[in-house]
This record gives C-alpha cells, sequence and structure tokens, in this order.
DNA sequence: GCGTAGGTTCAAAAATTAATGAAAGTACGT
DNA sequence: ACGTACTTTCATTAATTTTTGAACCTACGC
C-alpha cells in the first residue's frame, strides 16, 4: 500500500505497464554493455543509456524504470553516474517537477571523460611509485638488467603521461 | 603427509622458507595491480607478473608461490595466462625437469596483445550488431535524428575497426 | 506552510569473479 | 617402464561488485 489511493480502495492500484524492450532496442543495450564492460561499467548503467540513446524524446524516470524492470535505486545510481560523466542532460516541462533525460550530443567527448577518469588517476600515482622503486632496487644489489628495465618503465610512464593530453584533451571550459 | 620422506619420518617436514616482499617489491607489485585492474586483469596475475618483472633470474613454481603467499591453483592459472598472452616465458636448467620464467624482452608487445585481445572481439561484434539495430529502427518509425544517431555510432565502429591493427599491430609470425 | 511527487541513500541480498587446495594428470630422469 | 617431481584441473569457498527496495529527504505546486 503506498499511494493515498491505494490506502483508501485498501488494494494496490495496477501500475501503468510498460513495454518490455523491442529486439533492436535489446541489440543496442547488449551493445552498449559489451563497450561498457571494457572499461568497467555495470551493465545498469549501459543499459540506461541505451535506452535514453535510441529513444527520440527524452525519457522519465518511471518509464526507464519500467521498461528496463530494475529498481529505483539502480535507476537512480546509473542516472547519477551518466550525468556526472557529462554522458546526459535532463530538461523539465513547465508545470512539472520531473526531470526528463536525453543523451549529451557527442559520445565521443563522453567516451573520452571515462577513459581520462579510469587511465588518468593511474598513470599519476605510478610516476612517483616508480621512483621509489627504483630507489629501492639501487640500495639493494639488483642487476643492471633489471634496473634497466625498471627505469624504461618510468620513461614510458612519463611519456604516457605527457601524450595522454594531446590523445584525450580536457573538456575545455566555458 | 606427502612427499615419501615425511611418510618414512611421519611427520610434516619444514619446507623452504620464502622471504615476503621487499617494500620495493611491494610497490611493483602495486603500479602492475592498478596498471593489470584497468584492463580487467586479476590482482594474482599482476603480482606474479611484477615478481618476475623485478628478479635478477628466472623464478621457479614454489619459490613464487612462496613469496607471493598464494594457492598452487593461482600460480598455475596466473603463469598459463601470462604465457598465453605471450608476456613470460620459460627456460629450464638441463637434468631438472622444473621451469623456471621469466618476462618476456618487450612489455610492450605484451600490453597490445593484452589490449587487442579485449577489444577487438568486441568491436567486431558490434558491425553486424549495429547493422540489425539501424535494420530494426527503420522497420519502426523513428525520429530522423535517433536514425543519425544510430549511423554516426556504426560508422565511428567501422572506423575504429581500420584504426585499430594500425596502432596496435597484430604480432607478425616468424 | 502542507502534502506529496519525484528522487536519493544505504544496508542487505544477489550475482559475479577470483582464489583455494585436494585430486588427477604428465613427462622426465633414472 | 617406473616412480615421482612438477604442474594442471576444477569443484568449492571467499571476496568483490552490483542490484534491490524500503526508509528517508526535499522542493514545488497548491
Amino acid at each position: 500500500m503506498k499511494t493515498p489511493f491505494e490506502k483508501i480502495v485498501g488494494r494496490r492500484v495496477s501500475r501503468p505497464s510498460f513495454e518490455p524492450l523491442a529486439p533492436h532496442e535489446l541489440e543496442l543495450a547488449d551493445f552498449f554493455v559489451r563497450i561498457a564492460g571494457i572499461l568497467g561499467v555495470p551493465r545498469s548503467v549501459a543499459e540506461i543509456y541505451a535506452l535514453l540513446y535510441i529513444s527520440i524524446k527524452p525519457l522519465e524516470f518511471d518509464l526507464i524504470q519500467g521498461r528496463l524492470g530494475m529498481s529505483k535505486g539502480s535507476v537512480s545510481q546509473g542516472l547519477k553516474f551518466l550525468r556526472d560523466q557529462g554522458m546526459i542532460l535532463s530538461v523539465k516541462e513547465k508545470g512539472s517537477r520531473r526531470e526528463l533525460w536525453h543523451p549529451t550530443p557527442s559520445l565521443a567527448a563522453s567516451l573520452v571523460s571515462l577513459l581520462r577518469s579510469q587511465v588518468l588517476p593511474a598513470l599519476e600515482q605510478s610516476t612517483p611509485a616508480l621512483q621509489r622503486v627504483l630507489d629501492g632496487v639501487q640500495s639493494n644489489n639488483t642487476s643492471p638488467e633489471v634496473l634497466e628495465r625498471l627505469a624504461r618503465l618510468k620513461r614510458w610512464n612519463s611519456r604516457a603521461l605527457e601524450l595522454f593530453p594531446l590523445l584525450l584533451p580536457p573538456p575545455t571550459e566555458a
């Protein structure tokens, strides 16, 4: 029992029912799920994005939940993730407080931002870490080969850190 | 009770004990674990690779197991993974049947092969999948905007598939 | 200002993924 | 050709990640 009306009538009122995904919608969802998997993004997030991506109009919370058959919590967290990554935007109809979601124009920019957030922190932590490894290895006695290996690793890390902004430039501020 | 000698003496004989990792070895392991995480490779595999990477000489199974404090199964599977990816090689001392493991000279080539094995299959599956989505969408009535979105997605996928071998060329056969 | 539509939080359950270790090969030195 | 040192397999267990859903906010239309 939830809504005031349901309290009065004393039974659950049938909720608006939603279409399950059509075959081609499912296929697009699978596609995004696969790509997301590579980047370590959970399936529910990919499904939400796919649904918004293939929809003509911006979609509301309840419809997303209904058509994908997932919990409120998942929809809320999925939308938060996509919003934080700048992958979706919302509009509001006037006179309603509900938000309607649609994908941002540039998927490319979105993916870049995702990759950045995954890779850059790792690269940045690595520079001092590798230096410490080199220091530690030099106090012990190690072979010139190992020393050279580690030095090369550090050079690569530095180069990657330099190249990264060129390949995947950060979003330019307004 | 395991070895014949232990059967005779009737008690477990103290196994050779192994040094735990030194601080700089731990730090290198952390580095590889972090990088591996991005690529969805489990921690145990990264740890094995780190140990081989920082070692002067090729290492044997038992020593890897002992120093990393992990199970036989994990060591076996980890070595298999690294071997299959072409990231490590083995040598044998004459008169012994045990294999000694060391990293292949080129870490770069190894990482490329890893990336290929993760990304390429996804890209390849995607081409026909996206075509099916386009077909499905056209039989339904959808907006020109959505159609354009999906067409763009497919073009990107094709381009990625073309570019991939250029960026990360497959290993050349001997 | 009140009531509630619309959304978030977060502890607990479910699902997925990784590690373990005993049993089962396998091939090598003798 | 035997015995066993060395390794792999794989069902089970443990760890981690994802999803759920009920309780809880919060701001807006009235």
